[in-house]
RNA sequence: CGGGAUGUAGCGCAGCUUGGUAGCGCACUUCGUUCGGGACGAAGGGGCCGCAGGUUCAAAUCCUGUCAUCCCGACCA
């Protein structure tokens, strides 16, 4: 490709709009342009960026011995009404009718699409285990789409659907999976980690996410990790075990005591002059509409991802100070925020107050709880005595890094992450609802038992600017670069630099390399800023020193630069390409 | 969805307070000079000033509404 004919763009200035640096780079140096909030055009860069991606994912799906199909991107209700999701997955959901009226939703994933695919094939144990992928376009219509292609309303994504007979052949295609997503990032030049994680709306029970770490805003995920072992978690699933902390308040009585505006916990704390770790807070949340009090130690964060899933519903949201006001009221109270306690709270409307125990909190003694009334709280309390135990104690709390590795017992440290894939046990979660079965070898109907596995190929991409970038622009990883290599002859005024420029062009296009020839009549600076900007992880460059036989060789990624002759720089750039896995 | 901000050329911005022929830099076209890290000069092309109402002799500017975009909080590839 001649830079003349490159159909981009590149810019001076970032656009004002972008965050990340992905975002940033992606848009100044010509690879996307936005069409709409969320939504972005691959202009030809990019689009080359992808392809690649997709066929390393490609090769290494096949290899696994995985088959790709490709299913529809307009999916009917009926479906998503078979497995349940019609109400639940939200407005998250885009939807739309059609000119009958027919309600219809654009694909945000497909399980519901191939379960009613693979129970029209699958209708043997001898078809199983079977593994079905496709690289498509979904649509998820974010709360807050951000951060360019790393959280687009439309992106690209691999999303792998496995059906077997057994937990067993289960666990072999999820190991089968998680090694093949192993070989795809390392050989997209990324590094990656597995956490464990929640399953969230996909539903299914065990569920890993392989994330690029990256200590900066464009990681949206807190990984806990240990380093003395191989327990890694995103912050919604982590689990620990706790520093040594006090937790007897050593008051001997219960008794009622005034504090007066003093609604936070550090407050509290300070205004007793007790530790807060022997304050049993108590906060409300909305679930799904019904009322739930977390109770968990003053000093903790309740993760709500958690503290949802242990109330078995979809949604969650602190309550608002009017919500609370009419809890209290229907119950008897008079409180505000910072005064609740458990005791007493029964009902919501139509709902149950359910209360849910932190476990951090059941070995509290003689601690400190609001009791719904403003302005007091009660010292001393214990449980059984002063309050009862709730019948519900679960794992809510957040991790937080120096908390203590929950299978070493070395301490947690915590990174950012990058969500680039994931790899789930479904189970039956959707084959059962939607009679998606096969004959067993006793002639018995059974529900298929599913995996999927999902990689955002968009954000592969994207992860892999923020992962390899500097101040003067993108540094591909040489395997998903749009191309190897940019030829740079230094004035095309000079004829012989012009002759040597396109002589090497041609031969890599020759042995297969792709290359860019620079032909612009520019100044060299230019070309450079742009070479440096758009990535290309080598640059051969000739120039004067052409009279003595020599061009420079530049690797992007480490800014090496060597004289060599023409046909060494050549043939190094061909030895590259032909390394690349 | 709640809170905050912004919409003027492909990109980055000024102009708005105090209404009066729509500007600057980059990019683009032509000519000339330059030519190893985003050159210089000259001459050009490109705007429903987000959209719709209103006030006014006159609106980018004032008023009302609306749409869009971005940032901060709860979800996920």
């Amino acid at each position: 490709m001649r830079m003349s004919n490159l159909f981009v763009q590149t810019m001076r200035e970032f656009p004002s709009d972008a965050e990340v640096i992905s975002h940033k780079m992606l848009a100044r140096a010509g690879y996307i342009k936005k069409l709409t909030s969320g939504v972005y055009t691959y202009l030809p860069l990019m689009w080359r960026v992808l392809k690649k991606v997709e066929n390393i994912v490609r090769e290494e799906m096949d290899k696994a011995g995985a088959q790709e199909l490709l299913m529809p991107f307009v999916q009917p209700k009926e479906l998503w009404e078979e497995s349940g999701r019609w109400a639940a997955y939200g407005a998250e959901l885009m939807r739309l009718n059609d000119r009958h009226g027919r309600e219809m939703c654009l694909g945000p994933t497909h399980e519901e699409i191939i379960t009613s695919i693979a129970r029209d094939v699958l209708k043997s144990y001898k078809q199983l285990p079977t593994n079905l992928y496709q690289i498509q376009s979904k649509f998820r219509d974010e709360r807050r789409p951000r951060f360019g292609l790393l959280r687009g309303r439309e992106f690209i994504m691999k999303d792998a659907y496995s059906f077997a007979t057994c937990q067993q052949d289960l666990d072999k295609e999820y190991q089968n999976m998680w090694d093949a997503y192993t070989k795809i990032f390392n050989r997209c030049g990324l590094e990656t980690k597995a956490v464990q994680s929640d399953s969230g709306a996909i539903g299914g029970s065990v569920s890993h996410e392989f994330m690029v770490i990256t200590d900066t805003d464009a990681g949206e995920n807190d990984v806990f990790y240990c380093e003395d072992c191989d327990y890694a978690a995103n912050s919604n699933h982590a689990v620990s075990k706790l520093p040594q902390a006090t937790v007897d308040g050593g008051y001997n009585e219960a008794k009622i005591v005034d504090t007066p505006n003093v609604g936070s916990i550090e407050e509290l704390s300070k205004f007793l002059n007790c530790p807060q770790t022997v304050i049993c807070k108590a906060l409300v949340y909305i679930v799904d509409k019904a009322p739930v009090i977390a109770l968990i130690r003053g000093d903790r964060t309740v993760e709500e991802t958690k503290l949802m899933n242990a109330v078995g519903g979809l949604d969650i949201r602190i309550a608002t100070a009017g919500e609370i006001e009419e809890i209290m009221k229907e119950n008897g109270f008079n409180a505000i925020a910072g005064f609740i306690g458990p005791k007493g709270l029964k009902k919501y409307g139509e709902y149950e107050v359910k209360i849910i125990a932190d476990k951090t909190v059941t070995e509290l003694k003689n601690f400190v709880i609001g009791i719904n009334q403003t302005d007091k709280h009660l010292v001393g309390a214990n449980w059984g005595i002063d309050v009862d135990m709730p019948a519900q104690i679960e794992d809510i709390r957040l991790v937080e890094a120096g908390d203590f590795c929950p299978q070493c017992g070395k301490p947690l440290k915590v990174t950012r992450g990058i969500e680039v894939g994931n790899i789930f046990q479904l189970g039956t979660k959707y084959s059962a609802p939607m009679n998606a079965v096969y004959l067993d070898a006793n002639g018995k109907t059974q529900p298929y038992i599913m995996g999927c596995y999902g990689i955002g190929i968009s954000r592969t991409a994207a992860a892999a600017v923020e992962a390899h970038h500097d101040d003067w622009g993108i540094k591909w990883p040489l395997a998903i670069a749009p191309y190897h290599v940019v030829v740079v002859p230094v004035s095309t005024q000079d004829e012989e630099q012009m002759k040597v420029a396109t002589e090497i062009y041609e031969k890599l296009l020759s042995e297969g390399v792709e290359a860019v020839l620079d032909d612009r009549n520019e100044r060299p600076g230019v070309k450079f800023k742009d070479a440096d900007l758009i990535g290309f992880p080598y640059r051969i460059t000739v120039g004067k020193t052409i009279t003595e036989g020599k061009v420079e060789f530049v690797t992007r990624a480490n800014g090496e630069k060597i004289e060599m002759t023409p046909q060494e720089a050549t043939q190094k750039v061909i030895e590259a390409v032909q390394s690349i896995e």
